[in-house]
DNA sequence: CTGAAAGCGCTTACAG
DNA sequence: CTGAAAGCGCTTACAG
């Protein structure tokens, strides 16, 4: 491997000079700056990277800490913030926390006598926080600490599929919220039902019931059952809108078993766009998470010169699929 | 940050000391050993790792190079190779190929320049190569360039699956191949086709049709309609098996419009165990890959002196679940 | 605009 | 068994 003093000695520079043209100091004359790269290339030179780093105290490494690389989400999350990371050629060093705080903090902690040059964390409790830490770290999706969250905006998201659902004709409309110890799952809940609060009116009233659940498949079957069942026929919602996919899916095959005909009998909404959305019959109409925007923004966030402690809220968008349809 | 001069000044003992009880280097006698790390702990001393890779020209981590760490499959290896380095207390470097054999290289590259101390690669196309690696590498799941191979038992596998068929007393059989032009598909298929023509005898004969496809759903549903809809009835197969879950799905997606009931009218198995398989209805019998077993067979290759350039085929075992039954 | 030189924090022969 | 010292390959004030 050769180093920086046979690319000084070979283009006839003392290694001061190629170390800035490495940096792309543009303080060496041009003539001289050619002479240089023609050694580097000649002699196929790289940078010892272990020896800057020593140097600068940091790497061209991004610390990414996720709960669980497995959750599909996370895994599009960790794919979009790999590839920003490429496009300023850093790499990325990929941590899971198993959803433990402990393990949390010790990768952080990892990751940072790493000498990364930021960390990106994906946290498991709201409450966890980090003593030090000389290089911007911020959270995404579930806020860490006091760093700055970057995150889909859940209030807005829900407004859409509160306005998708009403332009469709809906006036009779159930909500199965998230746990509302979850600050997603509050907000979410907040946008759908405020939005409906303001389109409902004296002459068309709109009639709004909320339900409290889990996020997963079973409490949204278990709710949507509750929902279909005991109502009177003639008073049962046309449309139930969830604050997750899983919980939507949950639904439609509460719907199947009562033999509802979704989306003729019922229009289904869920939020996030998982995977499994557009694979289930009938497809799911959802809010999409802007995955590629919020790993773009946390990376720029990491890259930021003046570290702007602001929580950003990135907006996503309604997919229309089978699942919903006018009334 | 304190340094190893911090430390060894507090213990009153040269720096050289202190790197050998921090090598855990038994030389070091007893009460000195004690002194450095009683030093260490009061200063929260913590090595600084550019320095360490600049003399060793390698550091504790472990490159991973994945086509997409969005496929559930490769997300479970990643997780899992994450913990058997963190074992170690080693990291993982990770990185996209997208499956272009262009970037699977650059990112190798990048992962070396970065002095990783190994790196595992899920390869994107069987010819690609590498011209210099002074580190260990392996190919995991599938084979890149000349270096060993860690994967599944895809023939055992499959023979695994006849098995479970042939004794649940299946003896009109339909197999979907994978395309046959990549390895894993061939060996699914010798497996499952070696293994029935094993089991079939001329009193007691096996009907075995062989089909070949994609990898994918939809071709899955199209081969298993035109198996069960161009077949007279009589002579409809009892159970097909597929070279992946997808397949399967496929099939359970197109018996379902058939009307036809499984596991009542027929069996479907797959191969994988990808998440899906235990969510679809009915629930999909299939063969589990040996995710854990791969990571670590493929972390501890990276950690073993002599590089046995030995193939490793893992076993996998069947998942009994709702979608096979006795004929 | 360029060179000479110090130094980042370790590890590891080499003495003794 | 331990210490003194060289050196890994860079970057960056400091001169000139």
């Amino acid at each position: 491997m050769p180093t920086i003093k046979d690319v000084a000695r070979k283009a006839g520079v003392s290694v001061g000079t190629v170390s800035r043209v490495l940096a792309k100091n543009d303080t060496v004359k041009q003539p001289l700056q050619l002479r240089v790269q023609a050694a580097m290339k000649e002699l196929e030179y790289k940078p010892n990277l272990a020896a800057r780093a020593l140097r600068t105290n940091s790497i061209d490494v991004i610390g990414l800490v996720v709960p669980d690389i497995t959750n599909p989400f996370f895994a599009q999350l960790a794919k979009n913030i790999e590839m920003e990371a490429a496009k300023r050629s850093h790499s990325v060093m990929l941590a899971n926390s198993h959803d433990d705080v402990e393990t949390e903090k010790t990768q952080i902690a990892a990751l940072l006598d790493r000498a990364v040059c930021g960390v990106i964390v994906v946290s498991t409790s709201d409450g966890s926080d980090l003593d030090t830490a000389d290089v911007p770290v911020v959270s995404l999706d579930r806020r860490f600490g006091a760093y700055p969250l970057i995150a889909t905006d859940h209030y807005d998201g829900s407004q859409k599929i509160a306005d998708h659902l009403y332009e469709l004709g809906h006036r009779r409309i159930a909500y199965i919220a998230g746990p509302l110890s979850m600050d997603v799952a509050r907000r979410r809940r907040e946008g759908f039902v405020s939005r409906i609060k303001m389109l409902s009116t004296a002459e068309d009233p709109i009639e709004l019931s909320v339900h409290e659940g889990q996020f997963d498949y079973d409490s949204g079957e278990d709710i949507g059952r509750k929902i279909l069942s005991e109502t009177p026929v003639g008073k049962r919602p046309t449309a139930i809108a969830a604050a997750s996919d899983q919980q939507a899916i949950g639904v439609l095959r509460c719907a199947r078993d009562l033999k509802l005909d979704v989306p003729g009998d019922l229009s289904v909404a869920g939020f996030d766009d998982i995977t499994l959305a557009s694979l289930v019959v009938p497809r799911l109409t959802t809010l999409r998470q802007p995955i590629e925007a919020l790993a773009a923004s946390a990376v720029d966030q990491i890259f930021e010169t003046k570290t702007s402690s602001d929580d950003k809220a990135i907006a996503g968008n309604v997919v229309k699929r089978e699942s919903t349809a006018p009334r």
